[in-house]
DNA sequence: TAGTTGCTTGTTATCGATAAAAAGCCGACA
DNA sequence: TGTCGGCTTTTTATCGATAACAAGCAACTA
């Protein structure tokens, strides 16, 4: 049976939906429920009836109005919105990089299935999915093996990353002064400048605006297969962020000091200044990840 | 419930390993016909097994004698031999590039699941590693759309080819000339001259060669992303070759004249020579499979 | 004592069923 | 006439069961 994490998640959606609005307003109709929630019109109607029969909201006619107050206690809780493959993933990546796994490790699909709480199906889904990110090998008829998370993957991993953003990188030197992609990168540069003013607050928001950028750049030209290449970046990264607080401030600073020099190399359109740059800083990213503690 | 494929192929190359044994020779141990039929030697018992009770083989204490002539009919016949996921893929390859499939069509694993006769699992789980083949995408919750074999395709395919085959050739300007790497390419150069010289009746053969050629160029500095890479590369040529029988043995030809001129420069270690070799091949290959018919 | 076989236990491949979610249909209303 | 909402149909996500296969154990033989 499906769970019905996306009924709840849009549940809560329309709480906050809901609770930004006066009592006795009207609701929007359906479809436009619909749209602005990603989900079905079926998924809508099943979160209104029940609003409605919490008295939360009050059938006129056609019309939904809004009724009373939410209650804050209304939501559900965050764990019963996550679906089955969401709680793979996390738990999968938690056992992996936290746990005792060692390179060459045996993967054991029942057993993980029981101790993740899902069938396993879905453990089988998800190996299939992360064999992309090249730490886990399949044996045919004898189950999966965990390479490792060692030097060699990070090596490996940058030595590509090189190759697609220098790539990227040296076609800005070729684009057209008018061309709109200036405009973004003043965008990218101010957001970088806000970020480094108040640094000491928010060097957490660093992750997201890094991925951002070297989406940006690697957008130029587009290539399905560096997308779904960064894919593998932006995920190995996230949970490197995640679990590896140390010096984080300092990193993120002299990250975004990197990606400000990267962006006036950008502007020069300048061959030489812009592959300086990126090596650079590619270098000193690649770095930061050998670091991890977990890396061996 | 797992097919038997497994066995069935085991049962097939033994019979295939117990005729070329004269009657009355004693068969190897369980031990050393798993190593050989690289099957688990529950299997080989299995295969055994069935031997002795259909009087080909004999037991006499703890040795197995070929005891007659294998019949020619014993063989499973092939189509017995292919795994449900096998059965998949080959279907899926089918109904993609020969039917009429459009891009942006709606993908339907119940309807798939019917027409190949397989579980949805199947479907399921063949479409999550077909994924990375680029060809298809899937919304959550709302199944998988084809995007289309078109031209956008064959560029970006090849735009990766390129970059990842010069950076590995430009390698070989590097290398020690005691390095075993060009053994092994005066090897590959021999049989490209050999296929050359009859290659009237065995073009068909420069499929696997040219395969083997550029997994070499791309093994002087191993990457597990490249390795990965060149799987869809591999996919994507076999089922274009196994497709478009057109000029065949022509483009063949031309294919090898390239290669061997791309073996000339890499001998040379003269970066240019050799990048511009490269070039050349993957240029042409890349026209060979735009000119596929099936490409829109 | 190392390699063999008979037997037992652990693990994967595959199916079919079912509730959740999406998509389609159609009359009604504004 | 186009959007809306009630209802029906289609499709996906997820589970648990089962036979095939792999791997481990222990007694045996050469």
């Amino acid at each position: 049976m499906k769970t019905d994490t996306v009924y709840k998640q849009a549940f809560n959606a329309m709480l906050d939906l809901v609770s930004g609005v006066p009592i006795e307003t009207p609701l929007p109709s359906e479809n436009e429920l619909s749209a602005a929630l990603s989900v079905s019109r079926t998924t809508v109607r099943k979160v209104l009836g029940e609003l409605v029969s919490r008295g939360y909201l009050r059938q006129e006619g056609r019309q939904r109005i809004v009724a009373r107050l939410i209650p804050p206690d209304a939501h559900f809780a965050n764990t019963e919105t996550i679906s089955a493959s969401e709680q793979v993933e996390t738990r999968f990546m938690e056992w992996m990089l936290r746990g005792d796994t060692r390179p060459g490790q045996q993967i054991n699909e029942l057993d993980l299935a029981r101790q993740f709480g899902v069938g396993t199906t879905g453990i089988r889904e998800f190996l299939n999915r992360f064999r992309r990110f090249g730490l886990i090998e399949k044996r045919p008829n004898a189950g999966w093996r965990f390479k490792g998370f060692t030097v060699d993957y990070a090596m490996e991993l940058f030595e590509i990353r090189e190759l697609f953003e220098l790539r990227s990188a040296a076609v800005f030197a070729e684009l057209d002064p008018t061309d709109p992609v200036w405009r973004e990168l003043a965008n990218l540069e101010a957001q970088h400048r806000t970020l480094l003013a108040s640094i000491d607050e928010r060097f957490q928001d660093f992750s997201d605006l890094d991925n951002r950028f070297h989406r940006f750049i690697n957008a130029v030209l587009p290539n399905r297969f560096i997308e779904d290449f960064y894919e593998i970046i932006s995920f190995i990264f996230h949970y490197h962020y995640q679990w590896n607080k140390q010096d984080e401030r300092q990193r993120n600073e002299v990250a975004i000091a990197e990606h400000l020099a990267y962006i006036e190399a950008l502007k020069s359109r300048d061959r030489r200044a812009i592959e300086l740059a990126c090596r650079r800083h590619l270098a000193s990213a690649k770095q930061t990840l050998l670091n991890s503690t977990r890396l061996r």
